[in-house]
DNA sequence: GTACGTGCAAAATGTTTGCATCATT
DNA sequence: AATGATGCAAACATTTTGCACGTAC
């Protein structure tokens, strides 16, 4: 599918600035911030703003093109920049306490647990306490040998 | 176990401050922001500044005494505060997509998803990846029944 | 008495917005 | 042509910090 069509079925304009979000974030395993995917983009798209590179993610976002992550802390102390996701249907994160980079778990292995979580918990949460779960978010936080973040 | 105790076995000093933060913190079972915390707390704390509350905060998570938990989203656009946890010991969260508020999955419920985890996996992961996991944070992200917070 | 905590205000992020302009449909 | 996206700079919100003072040990 051309990236012109994934906009299209999502009610999304097609432009030069997007198509370039969209491909540097699809492309990678990483999770860029912001930032990070402003700098990978900039480069190959003259004139790209920061500002859109939020403004699209957010678009993303909304029409489930992309996922925000959340992050709890950056490493040392304080809050760190959000970061995205390309990759939508449910999966699970390693996130490195010293660098707050986050990656994938292979697919093999988050299927494997993934499936051993049963339906039955869901439906209970949503019967005694009210909630519809939209979307389970799994993490685990630790560090890498020696503290590097590629895996 | 009194609250200077508490301090004293993780190496910080008592003062009244981080003692009303504590048991603030430490009584709800919601999940406040630091600004959440100030106001419950700065009435029966004259001269509590915010600072002092984000200080606290850090303080108490870098000895374990507390957990961030970092927000996706603040329930509309954009990026929220951080909410922070006096329960340390590893268990799941609910968390508001509308209003960005998180709660605690009961216990049984908690520990019923935990035990399923199969230890291999962890390992393998491990071994495969160079990656040591400290924490597992697991958090269903949905929302409640005509979009209230409260439980 | 010394080291550490506090309060204030100012700085440092990280993210969003107003507005004029430009591109896509 | 109309609607929506972009870029810039300024606004915002959240969190951190520098410094003078106070307090716990």
């Amino acid at each position: 599918m051309t990236a012109r069509g994934v906009f299209t079925r999502h009610g999304l304009r097609h432009t030069r600035q997007r198509q370039a979000i969209y491909e540097a974030l699809a492309a990678t395993k990483e999770h860029p911030t912001a930032d990070e995917l402003f700098r990978m983009v900039s480069p190959r798209t003259p004139g790209l703003s920061l500002a859109t590179v939020y403004n699209t993610l957010e678009a993303f976002c909304e029409v489930g093109l992309a996922m925000r992550i959340a992050s709890t802390s950056n490493g040392k102390r304080g809050t760190g920049s959000a970061r995205y996701d390309a990759t939508v249907d449910n999966h699970l994160h390693l996130r490195c306490q010293q660098t707050g980079a986050v990656i994938d778990v292979p697919d093999e292995l988050s299927q494997r647990l993934l499936d051993r979580i049963p339906s039955e918990l869901l439906a209970e949460l949503e019967a005694k306490l009210g909630f519809k779960v939209e979307q389970v978010q799994i993490e685990f936080v630790g560090c890498f040998d020696g503290g590097h973040t590629k895996a």
